[in-house]
DNA sequence: TTCCATTGAATGGGTGATCCATTTAATAAT
DNA sequence: ATTATTAAATGGATCACCCATTCAATGGAA
């Protein structure tokens, strides 16, 4: 052992130190094959025992939204950990939208309302990492709109109907006054509250994380070009027309037929489209 | 300044560190409404730009699965933060399956091919924190799945409908053993396999979320009450031969009506069917 | 009494030094 | 040629700090 005397005081016994998980290896058989597999092993590291705990404890209801957890310090202490490490969980939590760290005296760890916006955040990674591709979002998106169109028809109340009226006017507006990325951003928010207004959560969720990408091409696409949706507005008013009368048929057709036209004006000039520009910077509205 | 000559050598000048980032401040007005927004400040933490500009590199494509980022120790010093503050954000990104970390020599941070289950993890979470509902999630599961027929009918190739097939065996040779358990997770798969049929990743994504949670509640409820599905391979068979046969419609209908009694199954005895009994434990094939 | 400035403690944010365990390549011994 | 040993690099974890922010308690001025 290097005794270089270094100006640390401490020294304490660092080995076997009282604290080390050991991983109840698990024997059960199950899987749906008979094949042997061996590999999951990966030694459980210390930061991932303490989310999985946290985690844990939400599941079983013991944390609730709004709850908080001790200190950091004193966290760090019951579980017998360093304060680094029970931090590196913590961030990972809060990067999950788990928890939101607060500082000053009553600050803490507080455990969040869940934010749907952590599935905009799975859907572009798994873009950026090839995962997933541009065509394979648009179809899924195409396919899922038509779905809202469905339930919205069934679900929409008024309320609904009339916040998308109001984002109707907006675009309008935005549309007379020449802001054409405020009408992108319009856009977006019509399509979120047309998902809101099926009542269905996962499903809001899930079209707001492909629409939020999707728009970030048409953002880059108006903003590099220029070129803006013809009669918009109007469009969007005889669709809501028609989703006040419930009648499905109509409203899924024309919103299909607009998606389409979308398609096309995205697709034409294809070079400029790249997934890096889409992705890249962060437009207002859009951050996280 | 509190002067206690405390042992640590260093002392260097830690105020006005050179890599303060100060934030950009933003004054593009976008926005829908003309609101004046005045919020979102909230003093960007060095971690949180860490993590973005390692996300920036990987949407500009200059890092892709399989590149390695420089070592800890190194990536500290060209960031100018400390080695913990850096670890704090890999770790985030670890969880969110971007990287993997690798110990020894030759190991380090390596970008990952994107891991779709992260998916699984936000529904989780949602419905741990009462962000959505179990009601929401079986609708939304029963919609999609409806949404998953059309495209399977239309896209599914030899080798799909042959996975499937396979599976049935399974699910037979499980079901004549008396493995009820395993049957279940038999039935996981046999969804895993019909969304990926779809040759749409971000639909199999979607499928597999809802799926793995559903199955969480089927488990949990053989599991407790030994009941089964009956005629289950037999239904899967029938099914089967009508997405063989591109039957849209039969297929569909079936599937539909395999649903609704798997429903009347779990909601028969509600009281046992607790949200944490069926989130808290983990199953064999579950893991993330 | 009421109001406002000051103070001080608690908390998250961040740093640097150090040690440990694992992994791999280079080296030495057989 | 094979095998054991060694050394270096890397992530994993800990400790002991310091800083900035926040907010309740305190105390003096109006």
């Amino acid at each position: 052992m290097s005794t270089k005397s270094s100006p640390r005081a401490p020294q304490r016994s660092r080995t076997a130190s009282p604290n080390r998980r050991e991983r109840a290896v698990d024997h059960r058989a199950a899987g749906a094959s008979a094949a042997p597999t061996f590999k999951p092993i990966h030694t459980r590291r210390t930061f991932e025992e303490i989310c999985e705990r946290i985690r844990e404890q939400l599941a079983l209801g013991v944390l609730k939204p709004g709850d908080k957890l001790p200190a950091e310090r004193e966290l760090a202490q019951q579980l017998g950990v360093s304060r680094n490490v029970l931090r590196e969980a913590l961030r990972s939590l809060e990067m999950a939208g788990v928890l939101r760290l607060q500082k000053g005296v009553k600050g803490g760890a507080f455990i969040q309302q869940g934010d749907t916006r952590r599935m905009n955040e799975v859907m572009r990674d798994m873009l950026s990492l090839g995962t997933i591709s541009v065509r394979e979002l648009s179809e899924a998106r195409v396919h899922v709109l038509d779905l809202v169109v469905q339930l919205a028809c069934a679900n929409a109340r008024r309320a609904d109907l009339d916040a998308l009226e109001a984002n109707i006017e907006r675009t309008e507006l935005a549309t007379k006054e020449g802001r054409l990325l405020d009408r992108v951003e319009c856009s977006r928010e019509f399509y979120k509250l047309l998902a809101a207004s099926t009542g269905n959560k996962v499903i809001a969720m899930i079209v707001d994380s492909v629409t939020e990408i999707h728009m970030r091409f048409v953002y880059a696409k108006v903003a590099s070009s220029g070129v803006a949706m013809a009669r918009l507005a109007e469009k969007r008013r005889q669709f809501l027309a028609a989703l006040s009368e419930r009648d499905v048929a109509l409203a899924s057709r024309l919103l299909r037929s607009h998606l389409e036209s979308v398609q096309r004006m995205l697709e034409q000039d294809p070079g400029a489209m790249s997934l890096h520009v889409a992705l890249a910077d962060v437009q207002p509205g859009m951050r996280r």
